[in-house]
DNA sequence: CGCTTAATTGAACATACTCAAAATTTGTGG
DNA sequence: CCACAAATTTTGAGTATGTTCAATTAAGCG
């Protein structure tokens, strides 16, 4: 079936300006997708069509280099819009999204969204906001990236996952499973370093592992550790 | 004197998209100011109030982190745009902005450019280009830094400083002068290690140094090195 | 259960950073 | 225009940090 974007949950979020019958222009003109945890969404360097909107789940976009490494770029999960930069700026996607875990995913035809763009001044506003956001949050990384030491870097990366993912009933723990591979993607740290940099935390008490699962204990501490960056 | 929009030599720049109407009014609303080598046209952490557009000079726009690190996040020279990220997501400026060279450069207060936005969707769509653009560049960068070695880092940075200020007329000495120290807070590199690979890449004749000039010799090869990023 | 992928550990190595000192360059006042 | 002071560039040596590679253990999945 295809959701409604009247009675979107994720509401508040781009679309959340629109009126009822921009809304409903915006659903006849979607569709809608399943994607298994691992699927592409779109590839870097494939051109765009479509807008997509996150309706349910979890997204990475990351990019590669020749050298074969990663660097993950952004998450997107519930009410997030993907794939709208390579839309505005005229050219190819520069990043791969995929889906983390199994996720429901609204697609919007490029010609509905710019002409829904020229319409509304509010909608536009508002991506103007995001794309600003989304701005602020790259250049912060790059800072984080080029000038802060491994261990910051891990707990920076670990806020930056409760916010965007939040955390399970219990409070601390991170609502989110990546690879260690992937957590070293966002920090910029090879697989073995973060692995010995996660331990140390968890020496430390900053954290505690269990697999996957990431448990937040001193949270102070992180954001004491995270503030030499901002 | 206050220059005209109408008759502004960086036209085909954001306000490009303008008509005459529209370019009236913003000559009307501007004002205009001459800052001198060295000033800081906006501080980090201050609340914005305008939009600035530079009509001729160099600006640097930079981050400073509690360890005393710099990284430039972006120039801006003639027809560019600075100061926009932290109107559009309504917080404070995030970055410094430091004139590298005498300049002049046009304000354009918050509320004009605001009504300019809601009134004009062209000016709005070249809006969200232009952020795409600086976010993909931005992402670009984040890539590098975080995975690449200082001396491909150093060839991207010297192809980026040919694409933003361009060449002397020779076409191969890059037109703008920057100490190492900024060179290597672009890259991401301490200044001794840029100084350094600098020389490393004089040694293989791929540049010319002379004092702060700059000489790209081999620009095939300087992509070659730069191509391992992308 | 067996196979594949991921996590972990260790050790050697590479890269870039820090600190300190010297050589240059730049800026400024006389 | 020169001299001096301040800032920048350069060089060297030692060190820290993180990477790579290889081997092992553990976890995920059909």
């Amino acid at each position: 079936m295809n959701h409604t974007c009247e009675d979107c949950k994720n509401e508040g979020q781009l679309f959340g300006c629109l009126n009822d019958t921009e809304k409903r222009q915006l659903t006849a003109a979607k569709g809608n997708n399943f994607y298994k945890k691992g699927q592409v969404i779109f590839y870097e360097g494939n051109h765009p069509q479509s807008l997509f909107c996150v309706y349910e789940g979890k997204v990475k976009l990351s990019k590669l280099c020749e050298n074969g490494k990663e660097t993950v770029m952004r998450f997107a999960t519930n009410g997030d819009i993907i794939g709208y930069r390579a839309l505005l700026s005229g050219g190819v996607y520069k990043a791969t999204a995929t889906a983390l875990e199994d996720s429901v995913i609204c697609q919007i035809p490029k010609p509905a969204f710019m002409e829904m763009l020229t319409n509304s001044s509010d909608l536009s506003l508002a991506t103007m906001k995001l794309l600003s956001e989304d701005l602020l949050d790259s250049e912060k990384r790059l800072n984080m990236v080029s000038q802060i030491p491994g261990l910051e870097r891990i707990a920076i990366t670990l806020l930056l996952l409760k916010k965007k993912f939040g955390t399970e009933e219990d409070g601390k723990t991170l609502a989110v499973n990546l690879r260690r591979r992937e957590i070293g993607d966002i920090a910029g740290l090879a697989t073995e370093t973060t692995i010995r940099t996660l331990a140390k935390l968890c020496d430390q008490n900053y954290i505690e592992l269990n697999q996957k699962k990431i448990k937040l204990l001193n949270l102070d501490g992180l954001v004491q550790l995270a503030r030499i960056a901002d």
